[in-house]
DNA sequence: TCGACATTTCGATAATTGGCGAATTGTGAG
DNA sequence: CTCACAATTCGCCAATTATCGAAATGTCGA
């Protein structure tokens, strides 16, 4: 119930479910892309990408100073985590916010000095 | 997206998801169940059902003086609602939480004399 | 070693939310 | 009509939480 309770909790924040489908649209980014993607500080992406890893829906890899995160939905991933993550792909991918975001992550992605992170 | 969030948000509560589980258990209850079950006030779980209702999860059904409420997983639901009771009951019918309040359940509804509602 | 940068942790604050009791509404029984 | 009761609405308070900035941590490059 607890792990449940974590899962529900993690998923109802807008920011949050955000991360998630910017995700979902480019497997795996670093801190600082989210950083510039949402207009948030530093220290909230943070605590967000926190509480989703604390409710299994990401898992993070680090490299030299850079953490990446990506979504839990590969191997050895929990049955119910998978099916979370699905169900919220299914559900709003088509959604306006999500598009926009998706949009604004391919341009910070694609220029051709990303101003994010120094050089990455 | 607002929906989506609605129901993310309605789900991050365990009140409420007991709620959820136990309409599950029984297709319908009316509100005096519910009061006796869990040990909140009627106002509080009324806010609790009319969170669920505005979601989308539930659906509710005058008679009398009771308001009954059931899960909206009949014809007409919407996809994603249906979709994520189905995740809900798949992921957390086992729970020791869950179990025991469908046990509690039982005795009330199965009491002799009601004690939740006069006569019911 | 030192400085720059990515990320996290910590502490404080504002906003949101769960909870209750009191008052209100609606309904049926007498 | 009046009373009792189911349920909701409202106003308030306590607890939680989203957010930020400052400080701490860790890593790379010079």
């Amino acid at each position: 119930m607890l792990q449940f309770m974590n899962l529900t909790k993690a998923l109802s924040d807008e920011n949050r479910v955000r991360i998630l489908m910017a995700l979902h649209a480019r497997e795996e980014l670093c801190v600082c892309h989210l950083n510039e993607l949402f207009a948030l500080a530093p220290s909230t992406v943070s605590k967000h990408l926190f509480l989703l890893k604390n409710a299994q829906l990401l898992v993070a890899r680090k490299d030299g100073r850079w953490m990446y995160y990506r979504l839990n939905n590969g191997e050895g991933a929990p049955g119910f985590v998978v099916a979370a993550l699905d169900w919220i792909v299914k559900t709003i991918s088509d959604d306006p916010v999500i598009r926009a975001d998706r949009e604004r992550l391919e341009q910070i992605l694609s220029a051709p000095v990303p101003a994010a992170c120094a050089r990455n």
